[in-house]
RNA sequence: CGGGAUGUAGCGCAGUUGGUAGCGCACUACGUUCGGGACGUAGGGGUCGGGCGUUCGAGUCGCCUCAUCCCGACCA
């Protein structure tokens, strides 16, 4: 099965799909747009969840937790917002059924129609901004940093696993200020904080920035992405980080007496990411084998193959096995001993690198016989013989070099397809190959839309990185004088 | 919601001018194998997406319907 893996050079699209499913993260369930992430899945799942807990902590934050339905009122309340989600909202309006009358099955009982119908949230803004009402009268109630683990539902017309689904899981801080200046401190904090969990745990270059006017988050007036390129040479948008001003703030009413003892409203951010980034993981290290996972996500870090023909080398390798794993568990490594018996070894080695796992040491007669191990590394796909004596120092070693080489090799590959641009003709050309371009714009919408009605790129994002983009330039489209380069690029 | 396509075993597919359903993988049992995705033998598994019609006879033809996928519009 694991044979019919596509080559990413053939359809990087099938490729993707077929790697999620085979790889057993998740597959497309019987509700429409939605998925189910398999255990194997979840547990990566799970190791981002814990790591951004932390860090979210670190930084002063607490989790709770806010209501699944949202009153369809709330949503109309901040204009921008409403437009911008209105669209893809999964709505509640009955909340019972009963047998059908006039055949099988059931139907909504038309006597339970709710007064005012129900939401499911596509994002929490809002009812969180209801709630924070009761929460806030005075400057000592502030801040409030909150975030919450939660699912949202978002009625896309077209779904990917784990990159665009009607029901996905994410983290969503909300937080709450008594100064502007504050909140963007704050807005700029997070998408930093996502920016180190990108690099340091993903292993995933991405670049921070400003979303254009056209781009931002429904009702922001400001939104900080980190922006990842793949392998196809595609942008996507890994996480976001929003200073919403005091928008929220006025359509729910949220004020505070200030120090000086007069009315304010209130100074909000919202920031999130999402199941996303783990289509972010598995595009920016996947390759023809599967997956490749860091070391700091992987479920399994090492995973152990014993080979043998009789049962007494089949219990001296597992013996031998379990006495390394214990060393190696020690060092803090997670392992796993495949003991099957009915699977032969190379399908073990091609099933273990289909799900990204980081490290596989073989032990087979010979080795038994020297002292030594197989250590392969999934990365590389380089194998090496190593001695059993201090195993896990090696291992722990050898982890170390793969995270680094993992991001090395990504940060090559996204810096040798981020290139400038300066005109027309040379972006049009440039767009087909994929990548990131950096070029001049004049800083209106219009020219915008018409690139992206042109050639499908979008302005990924306004760099935060001045040093690279930084001078005086003509737009690329309009020719007009323009300050600073912008990113460009097509994007999931 | 527009344009295109596809629904046949768990998965991927074939099925000719209509004649009563097959292949590969997977699965079960036994044996031989086991340092990179093993092989042999014997098995099990289908209301051919659903409905109506044409016909002596429909997986195949017609109409309707449902679902899924791809390309747009939308998007973390």
């Amino acid at each position: 099965m694991a044979k019919e893996v596509t080559k990413r050079s053939e359809n990087y699209s099938q490729w993707y799909d077929n790697l999620v499913v085979k790889a057993d993260l998740a597959e497309r369930s019987a509700v429409r747009g939605c998925m189910v992430i398999k255990p194997y899945g979840y547990a990566i799942w799970e190791k981002m969840q814990h790591i951004l807990d932390t860090m979210f902590k670190e930084t002063g934050h607490q989790n709770a937790y806010f209501p699944l339905f949202i009153p369809k009122s709330f949503l109309s309340r901040e204009a921008e917002h409403v437009e911008g989600f209105a669209k893809e909202c999964a709505v509640v309006t009955h909340h019972r059924l009963m047998a059908n009358p006039d055949g099988p099955g059931v139907v909504v009982d038309p006597s339970a129609k709710l007064e005012e119908e129900l939401v499911v949230r596509p994002t929490s803004e809002t009812i969180i901004w209801n709630t924070y009402k009761n929460w806030v009268t005075s400057w000592r109630d502030l801040p409030i940093l909150c975030n919450q683990w939660a699912n949202v539902v978002r009625w896309e017309m077209r779904t990917r696993l784990f990159l665009r689904t009607a029901e996905f899981l994410w983290q969503e801080g909300h937080t709450a200020h008594a100064t502007s200046e504050e909140a963007v401190a704050e807005a700029t904090r997070m998408v930093n904080v996502y920016a180190d969990f990108a690099r340091n745990y993903m292993a995933m270059p991405v670049v921070v920035g400003h979303k254009s006017p056209n781009e931002r988050f429904a009702g922001a007036l400001d939104t900080l992405t980190i922006e990842a390129m793949m392998q196809d040479g595609k942008a996507l948008q890994a996480g976001t980080s929003h200073f919403l001003g005091q928008n929220f703030a006025k359509a729910f009413d949220v004020q505070f007496t200030n120090k000086e003892g007069r009315q304010e409203y209130v100074w909000a951010t919202s920031w999130g990411v999402s199941t996303r980034l783990m289509g972010a993981l598995i595009m920016a290290h996947g390759d023809d084998n599967g997956l490749v996972l860091p070391p700091a996500l992987a479920p399994i870090q090492v995973v152990m193959v014993p080979i043998y023909k009789s049962q007494e080398e089949r219990s001296a390798i597992l013996g031998k096995m379990d006495e390394l794993k214990k060393e190696l568990e020690a060092h803090g490594h997670t392992v796993k001993i495949d003991d099957r018996d009915t699977l032969r070894p190379g399908f073990k080695f091609a099933e273990w690198e289909l799900k990204g796992v980081p490290v596989r040491i073989a032990i087979g007669p010979r080795d038994m016989e020297n002292g030594t191990v197989e250590l392969a590394r999934r990365d590389t796909l380089e194998k090496t013989s190593a001695p059993q004596e201090g195993l896990g120092r090696r291992i722990e070693e050898l982890l170390d070099e793969i995270q680094r080489n993992i991001y090395a090799k990504a940060l090559k590959f996204r810096d040798e397809h981020i290139i400038k641009v300066d005109t027309w003709e040379d972006f049009k050309e440039k767009i087909e190959q994929g990548g990131f371009l950096l070029c001049h714009w004049d800083g209106t919408t219009e020219t915008e839309e018409r690139i992206k009605e042109e050639t499908k790129a979008t302005i990924r994002c306004i760099p935060i990185d001045t040093a690279v983009c930084e001078e005086e330039g003509k737009c690329i489209y309009s020719g007009k004088p323009s300050g600073r380069r912008v990113l460009f690029a097509r994007s999931y």
